[in-house]
DNA sequence: CGAGCGTCTGGGAACGCTCCCAAAACCGAA
DNA sequence: TTCGGTTTTGGGAGCGTTCCCAGACGCTCG
């Protein structure tokens, strides 16, 4: 069934259907509705390759989440999250999204570059790229748009991106753990190859800074945003004994905690604990996490919109988009429930 | 740049080009040495929309997670580990993926139907898509091969899909409880217009009846997959004092274990708790769960290489595919930690 | 030395659309 | 009735592949 099929049967060429499906001017009503009635009639849809092929355009933006370990053994629902805010928006603009998952740093047919050079898709959405990515220096000679999640380290002035303010929101964490007279307070950064990482760090120590707090080393351990890496980076903190800690992702601070835990210590009693993002785990935790909330569907949604923006020239690159985020109060640093349940 | 570029650089035609990219013989072996370097040097890949158009496949399929409820409330990891191993198998087998989340009832552009007769896929895998929904009826004329995760209501015979035997796994569930000297067993069942939910209540008889327990009606709440439902269940079962609750599914678990805290009753002491699925959120709750492990990333692998298969015809439908699953203790049920940390 | 056969190569047609241009149909006004 | 302008319609060309068929070439063998 094609459209030479359909025009048949309704006694036209295939060019006024054409105009129909593409709702262009000068048709003649009484054809429109008749044209209208059969391919309803024949359920049909126009083959998108061959319309992809002449318009140059698929209508599919690609997603690639590159990280692979964060894939198969993120423990919350972070990345679904992401998704479902994309997916919102493609779909409400009719494009269809196409996912890549995992490690792409090969050389083979798989590998980002092989992939994003790919005339499938109209664009791409990147979530939390390393600058070390091998893809990092391809990015920018990309034969279209992309929009990055969370801040590029090197050229964030080039780039498209969606993010959120880290240092501030660091800052707001750290100064809600001085508010409750802590003045040992340690940090757990993540990988300094992330943006992220680095600024929420940078916020850290203006909230101390501010606060008239000295700025000890001993309290500041890099890890990565893994469990392991928070229950090590804990063990490495706790002879320095913090008051709190602040924990660069919520599942770090999950690591946090079982360290925590295991030294005899009790949270928020002896060491109040907040982590970051408020995924999942956060609230399921013993005690609930304080956790800076990311507004996840909203930052996912947001660079969806912005793809499709490029793509359809409605905004000129770059574009630099911060999302707002929340300090979730819950009992890993004060100790009584906010409400009855 | 194509494939006629190409050839003009290498001083062949187009046709042998084609040849060479797609691995056919007779071509002299120098040429294609020539025209591979070429081919590397322009970095050319053909253009997937006029390959699809001639070659009427796409070499992409789509993944249908139609439970929009789901998807944006989803408290755990669930569905980012189907996708990421059905993700290794397409990635493995040159396809690409499409995503497609949500409710997709309605009768518009978005409608799974509308969808699903697009030819932009090669065949496709819905999960979890329960017989009421409208599309049902419509799937068995699909005109591509299509592949469930979770064995369908109707039509099972006729259908392909991926699932574990939940008869089995919900009988080796209340087994244990039974074998922990628990004698009033509750169960919290799913929605049963969804064939998983339906199973696990038949393995949860099986089991009390084997052990010549009396099946209690009242110790038996049907509810959904959520955590509301699972908690209010849980207050209607506490006045028949039930000693264990074997639960749907980890999340429905998770609200049975806040009902039962907010009675002042204690997991595993007064009630020994068990879930379904093995997600994330069993180990990060307090006290980490008994559940009973789906592979899920396994499930989505053999769904896709089903698919796959299906779609170049190495296999003949319909075909059932059953994933073992794995009883994972924890201290719900057992109070003791089994190993030191 | 020519027939016969395998290997290798080139070019036309087709896939199903969109886009452009030319022509047909229609309209009201002179 | 004719004319100019607008609206409506049809068909050719082209998008970048694959597929098929035909032809060139080289080799073997009678």
């Amino acid at each position: 069934m094609n459209l030479e099929d359909i025009a048949r049967k309704a006694g036209v060429s295939r060019s006024t259907v054409s105009r129909v499906i593409n709702d262009e001017p000068n048709v003649n009503a009484g054809t429109r509705e008749l044209i209208w009635n059969i391919i309803r009639k024949e359920n049909f849809q126009p083959n998108p390759s061959a319309r992809a092929l002449v318009r140059r355009q698929t209508q599919i933006i690609g997603v690639v989440i590159p990280t692979s370990e964060n894939i198969f053994y993120t423990d919350n629902n972070y990345w679904m999250q992401l998704l479902a805010g994309i997916s919102q928006v493609t779909r409400q603009r009719n494009y269809a999204m196409l996912l890549w998952l995992g490690s792409m740093t090969g050389d083979d047919e798989h590998s980002l570059p092989k992939v994003a050079n790919n005339r499938l898709m109209d664009g791409i959405i990147i979530a939390s790229l390393m600058h070390s990515h091998p893809l990092f220096k391809r990015l920018l000679s990309l034969p279209y748009p992309f929009v990055m999640i969370d801040r590029p380290l090197e050229h964030a002035d080039k780039i498209n991106y969606v993010s959120v303010d880290n240092v501030a929101a660091a800052d707001v964490a750290t100064t809600h753990l001085i508010a409750l007279s802590r003045r040992r307070i340690a940090h757990i950064s993540g990988d300094m190859q992330i943006a992220d990482a680095h600024d929420r760090l940078l916020g850290y120590k203006n909230a101390l800074r501010r606060a008239g707090l000295p700025i000890d080393d001993n309290l500041i351990a890099e890890g990565y945003f893994t469990q392991q890496a928070g229950y090590d980076a804990t063990r490495r903190l706790l002879p320095f004994q913090p008051d709190a800690i602040f924990a660069g992702s919520d599942t770090v601070a999950l690591g946090a905690l079982r360290a925590v835990r295991e030294a005899g210590l009790e949270v928020p009693r002896d060491i109040a604990l907040v982590g970051f993002d408020d995924v999942d785990v956060a609230t399921h935790v013993d005690p609930p996490l304080t956790s800076m909330r990311q507004p996840l569907i909203a930052k996912g949604a947001a660079a969806a919109e912005l793809l499709l923006d490029l793509i359809q020239n409605k905004v000129q690159m770059p574009q630099q988009i911060l999302m707002e985020t929340e300090l979730v109060v819950r009992e890993s640093t004060v100790p009584e429930p906010l409400v009855a349940a």
